[in-house]
DNA sequence: CTTGCCCTAGAACATAAGTTCAAAGGTGAA
DNA sequence: TTCACCTTTGAACTTATGTTCTAGGGCAAG
C-alpha cells in the first residue's frame, strides 16, 4: 500500500523520528522530544503539525496525557506494544506426552514470545506450545517448531488441533476426524498410524493457527 | 527460567498490570495509574516498589522522565517495542521470478511485520520476503509462507539462501552447492530439479534464518 | 520492652509536558 | 491589491506526573 496522503516533508520526518524514538526507548516521545529532534522553532507547531496527522490517520493522540502519541499502521489499527505470549510447554507430536494438570497448560510458561500483530490478535488468548517429534512432517511442522494455539472447543474435522486424552492423561498434536461416536487423530506422516478413540475421551484444547520456526 | 527473586503480591500486580497496560495502550503507565488500579494508598508506595522493582532488575526507570518505566526480560534486555522488519517482496521457491532492481530489493516494501525478539536481533538488518510456489517443500516451507532472511554473503554449502541469478536476472530460493566453478541450487521438491550455473553467475543475497506461517 | 527494618500514609513540592492564544508571515486565487 | 487560508512564533497557562519528606504502623530478633 502506498502513502495514504501526502504529506509534507516536516509531517514526514516527524512520523519517522517518532517511530525510531518508539523503537529506541519504549516509549512515546513527547511534543519537545520532537521539536528539538525535527528543528522546530515552537511547540506549537508540533502540535499543529501532529493534529494535521492525527487527522489524516496517521496517529491518535490522548488529550492532556504525556507521551499520549499512539502510532497506527496502514489499517488503522495501533501500531504500539505486541502482546507476549506464553509458551506453555511441549507438545507431544509423535507419541502423545502426558498433559499436565487436568486443566490445560495452567502452570507457568517455559519461555516467552512476542508475535507479529498479524498473528497476534489479543482478543484471542493464544498460547504457544513447542513442538517434540515429526509426527506432523507432512503438514509442515518439524521437530521444534512453535506452535501458535488458540484455545477453542470448535474445531473443525480436519484442523490441526491439540487434542487431550482423558483416560491416557494424555496430550498430542494432530489433525482431528469424527467418525461417529469415534473419533481418529491422524499424524500428518505417513509412516505413522492415526489413533482411534471413542469419542468422550477426546478434549480439543485448542486450534493450531500458526507456526513459527528458526532455522 | 523461574522466577529470579520472590516477589511481593503487590509487586506481582504492579508487573502484571505494567504489562496489561503497555500491551494495552501502547505507552508505560504513569505512578498513579499503577496506584489506582493496583489500588494503593499512596504515590510513594508505588515509587517505593518501583524502587525495589528496579533493584532487582525487573524494570528500568529513567529519573524525571513522565512514563519513564522500561520493563525489561529475564536476560535483562529491553522489552519495548520491536522493529519493523520490511516485507520485501515475493521470492521464487518454484520457478525463478524475475528480480526487482540490481540491487536486490531495495523498492518499498509490501508490507511490514513485527517478530520476535529472539528472531529480531536489529543488529543483522533483517528482511523477509513472501514465498511463492512449493520448489522448497521438503524444507517444510510452503507457499505464502514468510521468510526471514539475513542479508550477507558469507553462505556455506547447504544453506537455504536467496541466489541472484546474474544472467537471467531471476532471484530464487534453493539451498546452495558450490560444486567446483559450478553452482548447484538445489530445491528441496524431490519432483524438482536442481538449476546448475557458472559460480560467477550466482550472487547469493542472504541466508534464511527463519519462517513464519499463517494457518 | 526496645531496637531495627521493612513498609505505608498523606501531603507538599518541582517540573515535565500538553494546550492555548494573539499576532504575524506566506502563498495562491480572484 | 485584496482576500482567504495555511503555517509559524513566542509566550503563557494548566495540569499531569515524578520526587521528596516526615511520621507512623507492624513485626521479628535480641
Amino acid at each position: 500500500m502506498k502513502t495514504k496522503k501526502k504529506l509534507s516533508p516536516k509531517q514526514e520526518r516527524m512520523l519517522e523520528f517518532i517511530r525510531g524514538f518508539m523503537a529506541e526507548n519504549g516509549l512515546p516521545p513527547t511534543v519537545r522530544d520532537i521539536q528539538y529532534a525535527c528543528g522546530i522553532s515552537s511547540t506549537s507547531v508540533v502540535d499543529y503539525n501532529l493534529r494535521l496527522l492525527q487527522r489524516d490517520g496517521f496517529l491518535r493522540r490522548r488529550p492532556d496525557v504525556a507521551r499520549g502519541i499512539e502510532l497506527l499502521d496502514k489499517e488503522g489499527r495501533s501500531a504500539g506494544f505486541l502482546p507476549q505470549i506464553p509458551v506453555m510447554g511441549y507438545i507431544a507430536a509423535g507419541e502423545p506426552l502426558p498433559g499436565p494438570s487436568n486443566d490445560g497448560w495452567t502452570q507457568e510458561p517455559i519461555e516467552t514470545v512476542e508475535l507479529p500483530r498479524h498473528m497476534a490478535d489479543s482478543k484471542k488468548n493464544l498460547y504457544a506450545l513447542r513442538v517434540k517429534g515429526t509426527s506432523m512432517i507432512d503438514a509442515l511442522i518439524d521437530d521444534g517448531d512453535l506452535v501458535l494455539v488458540e484455545p477453542t472447543h470448535d474445531v473443525r474435522n480436519g484442523d490441526m488441533t491439540v487434542a487431550w486424552l482423558k483416560l491416557e492423561q494424555e496430550a498430542t498434536l494432530k489433525r482431528i476426524y469424527r467418525e461417529g461416536s469415534r473419533v481418529r487423530l491422524q499424524p500428518a506422516n505417513s509412516q505413522m498410524e492415526p489413533i482411534y478413540t471413542d469419542a468422550s475421551n477426546v478434549e480439543t484444547r485448542g486450534r493450531v493457527v500458526a507456526v513459527l520456526r528458526t532455522l
